[in-house]
Parts: C-alpha cells; structure tokens; sequence
DNA sequence: GGTTGCCTTGACGCCGGTGTCAAGGCCTAG
DNA sequence: CTAGGCCTTGACACCGGCGTCAAGGCAACC
C-alpha cells in the first residue's frame, strides 16, 4: 500500500503520515523506487494515533499505545505504560472539566447579571460609540 | 505611572502591557522622555483583560469588554456587544464540556478495561520489550 | 565619570499538528 | 514524446500570548 491510499483509508493526508513517521510512530518500507510501501496492520496503528490525538493526547502520549499495538495487543491501551498515560489523561481532563464548569459559572453570572441590568427599569449601563 | 509600575500593580510583566497597546487594548500617553505614562483608569482595564484571558478570552473577543470601561461603566460585561461574546463564549464551554466528558468516558471505559483484563485469571496482554 | 535601574523599539522563539508550496523523480497512457 | 498522476525531500506558515535577548537612551546617585 502505497502513502496515499493509505492516507485516504486513514482519513488523512500523506503529509500528516510523513509527519507520523518522521515521529517515530508509524513504520513504512521502501520500494526500489523509495516509495513507502506500508503493511496493513500500519492503518490500524494510524487510527490508533488519531483517535488518541482527537481525544487530546500528544504525540509523547500516544508512543506507549502504538507500541502495545505493536507488541501484538488487540488494542493499544492494556499494556501498563498505556495504562500510566491514561491516568495521568484522565486526571488531567479532570482538572479542565473542573476549571471550565467554574468558567461557566462564572460566565453565567456575568450574563445574568448583564441582563437583569438591561431588563431593570433603571437602566445604567453607558454604552461605547 | 510607569509601565513597570504597573506591570507590578496588575501582576503581569511590561512586555505583556506592550503587548496590549499593540493590541488597541492598553493606552498611554507618553513622557517628554518618551516613557509611556499611565492613567490610574488603566489598571482596571489591565485587570479585566487578564480576568477575561484566564478565563479563556482571545484578544479579540475582549475588546468589546475594554470599550464598555472605557464608556464609564462599572463592569465591563455590561454593554450589548460584550453580552453577545459572553452568550457566544457561553455555548463554546459548553460545548467544550460536552466533548471533554464524552472523552472523560471513554478514558474511563478503555482504563477500566485495561484494569480488568491485568487483573483477570487469563492475562492476554502482551508488552513491549 | 561611572554605575545602576528604569525605559525604548525590534525581533526571534515557542508549541504541535498540520497545510502548502517548491523542485524534482517515477510510471503509465495516449 | 508528452501529459498527468503518483511519489520524494525540504522548508516556511500558522495560531496566540507572551518570554527573552539585543542595543541603546534617560535619570539619579556616588
């Protein structure tokens, strides 16, 4: 298989492939040509790495599930450095959802209060020009 | 005021507050000297700016907020442009939280897994070197 | 006069995952 | 022979809010 039909069936381009492997995550042979010819499990890792990155992982993160997959696993989070990594993730997303539903109470009592200001019979709010 | 002042005052650094006046947010005026001299008015301008960015504001989105100080009003998130952002900035959290706890989830479910097969009789994973 | 500490503008670096353009090689079909 | 479609490496651009260094002016004190 050959980069663009890869990265068609990946749902990608052939640069962010390159990118890939420049990165150390994805493997590819060479033709006599010296085009990258890849192997079929090479789509499964290139999924992995995309369906890690869409849930925030980076490039450092995602290295331990490419090499569970790599060792022979049907998935790449159940080997224990993947296991590590998820933890840390999910504290991490932990810690956001925390500071974002703050935010947004915060932001819902700046509307509130902007409105209840706009809709009092006692209008203070000065506008700019 | 001197700009160090108030980068001290406002708890940030003068090439922040340069920054800001690049950006049309910060004004001054300037010194004989050619130092930029700030009005005691700015410090405000400068706090709401650092609120809304930690709150996770682009430059853009604050500039109404900046405009509605600057018109004499007490907060800046009273005028209508600022209500806008705050509704558009509202959803996008929201939505933000949405997808952060979809993700919360299937980190969940996948560590889950991962911790039932290690700990199952039949261990089927298979580790990196 | 020299040192210290403020100020000035200008400009590059970062982070991370790509887009995109350049300049060229390989292969196939007309 | 040529046109077109694949491939190659290399390298700059982006976004945003600064950090940080460079080279120099101004003010005040010893």
């Amino acid at each position: 298989m050959l980069i663009g039909e890869l990265a068609t069936r990946a749902g990608t381009s052939t640069r962010t492939l390159r990118y890939y492997e420049e990165q150390g995550l994805v493997r590819a042979g060479r033709d006599a040509n010296g085009y990258r010819q890849y192997d079929d499990a090479e789509l499964r890792v290139v999924r992995e790495i995309r369906s890690l990155l869409a849930a925030g992982f980076g490039i450092e993160d995602i290295r331990p599930f490419v090499a569970c997959l790599r060792a022979g696993n049907e998935s790449g989070h159940v080997c224990p450095d993947s296991v590590l990594v998820l933890r840390r993730k999910l504290a991490e997303v932990d810690g956001y959802l925390g500071q974002l539903t703050d935010i947004r109470h915060q932001l819902r009592a700046q509307l509130d209060e902007a409105v209840a200001l706009r809709e009092s019979p006692c209008r203070t709010q000065i506008c700019p020009p």
